[in-house]
DNA sequence: TAACTATACTACTTTTTAGTAAGTTATTGC
DNA sequence: GCAATAACTTACTAAAAAGTAGTATAGTTA
């Protein structure tokens, strides 16, 4: 979203509103998964949007990442608290879809 | 949004996950305004965006165009109730920004 | 008649976001 | 040595969103 706009709701957009981060903390309210798994969760997205997604998110402070130092890698993504705050948010987004695609 | 996904929160956002459309559907839940009035409501929003997004808008259903037929036209916009159906998370969304930004 | 009004439209360009495909790393186990 | 693994990176392309600037309309009023 280019040029912000001083605007609280513009603010929060500019944290959620592109096409999968809203995605990728949904499938993180009910606690941390692995990145793989994470992943797999979201159909139809590529490696490239997974990994920029997360990557986004995590500097905005919405995820921590955290790296076990093992090989193969293995690497958690969860919510940080701000992103836990969220989640009255994503319900409701994900509700009113609910209500109001296809009836 | 490219592609949508066959989500409920998705769908949501398709809707209203744009620059603009948040905002001027969170500046007409206090009642209906004159499309100049809105439009001056929104700092920074040009013309062609303003047009593009209260079509698109409309179109979803999610506001209602009511023209008068005078001269110098006017034109008044307000929430359908499919719109005001979403007053929860446009609240919810602004007031989320204005605690998480800036503190 | 010429300027003014409120609303909207069009052509064009720039910026941002998303998608595709292939490559990288470092270690284990065969 | 070489494939398998999980996470990530890079270069490139495509599509969508946003921005700029100018045009159209048609009565009203100066």
């Amino acid at each position: 979203m280019k040029k912000e706009i001083n605007c609280p709701l513009n603010f929060t957009m500019s944290l959620i509103g592109t096409k999968w981060k809203p995605l990728v903390l949904f499938h993180l309210l009910e606690g941390g998964l692995r990145s793989g798994i994470l992943q797999k969760k979201i159909p139809g997205i590529s490696n490239k949007m997974f990994t920029q997604t997360v990557r986004e998110l995590e500097k905005d402070g919405l995820i921590k990442r955290t790296i076990f130092p093992v090989v193969p890698p293995k690497v958690e993504y969860k919510l940080s608290s701000k992103g836990e705050s969220l989640e009255a948010i994503l319900r409701n987004l994900d509700q009113w879809g609910l209500d109001n695609s296809k009836n």
